[in-house]
RNA sequence: GCCGCUAUCGUCUAACGGUUAGGACAUAGGAUUCUCAAUCCUACAAUCGGGGUUCGAUUCCCCGUAGCGGUACCA
């Protein structure tokens, strides 16, 4: 141990340009003036150039949490590994969010535009800060300066790792913790680098309990390591950012992944030592995936799993707000019970509550994502769809595009194909499908596709007879009941079946049923045997192309 | 290895210590004045194992097992 005197001298060795006291600092972010109950939290993530569905549904909770307290919600980026910096960091962040109306109170707008009073919300431009922080340490005797060599680091593990104690820089192993004056001083003449640790008086054998706002009351070890604060190149560790920077910001609660769960014995004896009053923890489950064929759970990875990339879901065109609801309801499960519920409320009115997130990890679960995107899109009006779909063309398919873009009634009136009364078609679940829907009624896309065979139903001569037949009874403006009436009767006079139990029991009398005279029509008009209803296809597509289409099938089946 | 957290159908989850352990997604059947989709009905399917405490345990406690996380001058 040093004595304070000492402590000062080494402070001002090693940090001889600053000037400022944190007393200084901690002036210029005054107390937020909260009432009670107001939160105000922080999303932080690292600008990797990528964005992560796990920060989505990390920023989500976040800016809900603070929205329905009436709070206030930080982006605050941590760029302090220079190693991983990427050029376009930020806005892959910003702007991925705003894809989401994820939206912040205080934080970087783009790259180079922060707003709020609390900033800088980057932190690499904000290492005096640190570095203040990091000499009021040192200064106290509750950090030091350590000249230790990565090599040397390794042979301190080797060694530990033969003798079978626990690995890591502390107690008798922490080479630089109770270095003299003399030494140090020797060591900044030669210029060689150094990092800040922590003095850590902490006593693994020691637990003290905390309360994390989701996992409850935890009983933990009390930290031991002497942890790097600052790094030779001065940029600070998450370790230390993180008190300084949530303090500085007011911040009430901290919600990160539980990746940092076992971190907290450190960060607690960071907060007192830095003096702060300790801010709470809430540690959310990561988002997993199942691996192994199914055996082992992993977390979504960025290298393995496409879908772990925001990214995949924009380029398909997956509705954000179906990508928003899913995410609320792996945060709180009962949220989609309420959305059932509610179909017309704003998800704004939905309640996150602390204590329904769930403990343990929830898989991420791609089908059940589509299955809701399938439901928000069934909910869309045809207008809305054609906006979205246009939205999403304009970027990722040029083709598609043009084609809405030259005929959007046209295209409207196909979006509202079975879009209406209660039998509501749930074939999109992504805008990147609403093409496929637009394949039937464009000729330069239908003349592409090939006729599907259905002769081993109804032969050829007979699918002649029925198109030729159906051409001359087909009136466009007929409504439903009466276009299905003439189809049964073409069918009846022709040997089909047009009660199905009848059919079932004397099968041999009868070519066919109805269904197969109407599935002739079907491919005729649309060459697949699965289409969307064909009475609504055909009043869209026109008489004109529909006998058109008629003509052309007959020919073919000469 | 060590430290910590977690554990209900395939998945997400519900169940003041008392329920035939519920729902949703998925899967499989069936129904339908046209196919597919949708819709409706039905089926399948779970309290990780072992000990306690208790009249009674999915729920509380202990042990084990498994999964996850941490064990960096990365976050």
């Amino acid at each position: 141990m040093k004595t304070p005197e000492e402590s000062k001298k080494i402070a001002e060795l090693l940090f001889p340009d600053v000037k400022e006291t944190a007393d200084d600092i901690l002036k210029k972010y005054p107390k937020r003036n909260l009432k009670e109950n107001q939160m105000v939290l922080r999303f932080a993530p690292s600008p990797t150039g990528f964005l992560h569905i796990g920060g989505v549904y990390s920023s989500l909770v976040c800016v809900k949490l603070a929205r329905q307290s009436s709070g206030i919600s930080i982006l605050r980026i941590e760029d302090t590994d220079k190693k991983r910096e990427v050029a376009n960091g930020i806005s892959v962040i910003v702007d991925g969010l705003k894809g989401f109306d994820i939206e912040f109170n205080e934080g970087p707008k783009s790259a180079d535009e922060q707003i709020g009073e609390y900033g800088p919300y980057i932190q690499s431009q904000r290492l005096d800060v640190y570095k203040v922080f990091a000499k009021e340490m040192v200064s106290k005797g509750h950090a030091y300066p350590c000249f230790i060599t990565e090599d040397e680091l390794g042979k301190i593990r080797e060694e530990q790792e033969k003798e079978g104690v626990r690995t890591g820089y502390y107690g008798k192993w922490a080479k630089w913790r109770d270095a003299s004056i003399d030494d140090i001083q020797k060591e900044v003449d030669e210029g060689k680098p150094f990092a800040i640790r922590l003095y850590s008086t902490g006593n693994i054998d020691n637990t003290f309990e905390m309360t994390d706002m989701i996992k409850g009351r935890a009983t933990l070890r009390e930290n031991d390591m002497d942890a790097v604060l600052l790094k030779s190149d001065s940029f600070p560790t998450y370790h230390f950012a993180h008190p300084i920077d949530d303090t500085l910001m007011g911040i009430t609660m901290v919600t990160r992944g539980e990746e940092w769960f076992a971190s907290v014995p450190l960060h607690y004896e960071l907060f007192k030592k830095l003096g702060f009053e300790q801010i709470s923890y809430m540690h959310f489950s990561t988002l997993m995936k199942l691996d192994n064929e199914g055996k082992t759970k992993r977390k979504l990875s960025k290298r393995k799993d496409p879908e772990a990339d925001v990214q995949y879901y924009i380029e398909n065109g997956y509705p954000n707000e179906g990508i928003v609801q899913y995410l609320l309801t792996l945060a709180n499960s009962n949220f989609y019970d309420w959305r059932v519920q509610n179909p017309n409320l704003d998800i704004d009115e939905f309640q996150l509550k602390l204590e329904k997130f769930n403990k343990a990890g929830a898989l991420f679960d791609i089908v059940k994502l589509e299955d809701i995107c399938k439901e928000y899109i069934a909910s869309l009006s045809a207008e809305q769809v054609y906006e979205k779909s246009l939205d999403w063309a304009k970027k990722y398919d040029k083709q598609t595009a043009k084609l809405l873009e030259l005929n959007k009634d046209y295209c409207i009136n196909i979006f509202n194909i079975e879009r209406s009364g209660s039998k509501i078609r749930k074939d999109i679940v992504k805008f990147k499908d609403s093409k496929l829907q637009l394949r039937i009624f464009f000729d330069e896309l239908f003349n592409e596709e090939e006729y599907e065979d259905i002769l081993n139903r109804v032969d050829r001569d007979i699918q002649k007879e029925i198109v030729e037949r159906y051409i001359n009874i087909y009136n466009s403006g007929e409504d439903n009941v009466v276009w299905f009436e003439n189809i049964k009767k073409l069918g009846d006079s022709l040997g089909f079946c047009s009660d199905r139990k009848e059919y079932e029991a004397k099968r041999d009398k009868y070519k066919g049923t109805v269904g197969d005279v109407a599935m002739v029509l079907r491919v005729a008009i649309t060459k697949k045997t699965q289409s969307p209803d064909l009475y609504q296809v055909m009043s869209v597509l026109g008489k004109e192309k529909v006998v058109q289409r008629l003509e052309k099938y007959a020919q073919k089946m000469v």
